[in-house]
DNA sequence: TGTTGTTAGTTACAAAATCAACTATTAACA
DNA sequence: TGTTAATAGTTGATTTTGTAACTAACAACA
């Protein structure tokens, strides 16, 4: 009496993702949180910023996909906390630059730090193939390829 | 002058896997979310009961990680809208075992039909070793080894 | 110039998630 | 038994997100 569809939940891409996600995310939430206060927007609104430098929110949406209202947002609250200063553009005054304080910077750089050292505890319960592979088939998904 | 921390945020992995969790759930989300007006969760403990079989919220809640809350109210809607039956425990009152009803029952067909052409979609981009090995690894990062 | 369309970013309101406190029931055990 | 602790599930208050409509500025072109 063989099940006729072996469909199991936890095969299911997108399911599976979500929870990977979800989990593996829980431990850096922790300390972005914990330690600045921050969203999941925000971190990654201040990591594009540390990571490229200045640039308005049109651009961080354009590598992120983030919606512009959360970005807009996380901007705000960035801003308020001194994380980041917004600079009108001159030429073009619907563009507004923002760049990390020393503040945002000093902040990035201890997410950063966090940051690197929980990616490599993740991949550490993976082979080196397994994490190669699972990186580029990540890539995939998330449609970083053909960016 | 090469980059001192080369840090890539494409590849650091909570933002990887979230990212490729949005993306590949668009397409499906757009599905359950249109053909019968459900939410994420809706959509989880209706599979929950159509895989597993009858099961009270607290089991849901053991398989699936997700709060209690939010069980409780998937449930509720989908009691409300007919998609299954709660019948409590006359031995131990506080447990109620839900059950798909016949509705239900179709809607979870319907949706598995689509969650499995979708899963395969998905798969499609793959190579089937890269297919295997990124399930595997997911299985291990979301904690669906050690359960 | 002036009219129309587009773009960057914000805001308002509705929908949903989160967190803590709550009810009802069972378990543990003095 | 009576008291305290634990459990299943719900509810309410707050926060966060999502959707759509909005403002302000620029572009295009008659």
């Amino acid at each position: 009496m063989t099940e006729k569809h072996e469909f199991d939940l936890q095969n299911f891409l997108p399911y599976l993702l979500n929870q990977a996600a979800e989990e593996s995310s829980l431990a850096f939430q922790q300390v972005y949180k914990d330690r600045y206060g921050m969203l999941r927007t925000e971190w990654r609104v201040l990591f594009h910023l540390g990571i490229y430098g200045r640039m308005t929110a049109k651009e961080i949406g354009q590598r992120s996909k983030m919606h512009k209202t959360k970005i807009s947002r996380a901007v705000a609250r960035l801003g308020e906390r001194r994380f980041l200063t917004r600079e009108q553009d001159d030429r073009d005054r619907r563009l507004e630059y923002l760049e990390l304080t020393n503040l945002g910077l000093t902040a990035y750089r201890d997410l950063l730090g966090v940051a690197q050292t929980y990616d490599a505890k993740l991949s550490a319960g993976l082979s080196a193939e397994e994490d190669a592979v699972l990186r580029r088939a990540l890539r995939k998904l998330a449609g970083f390829d053909a960016d």
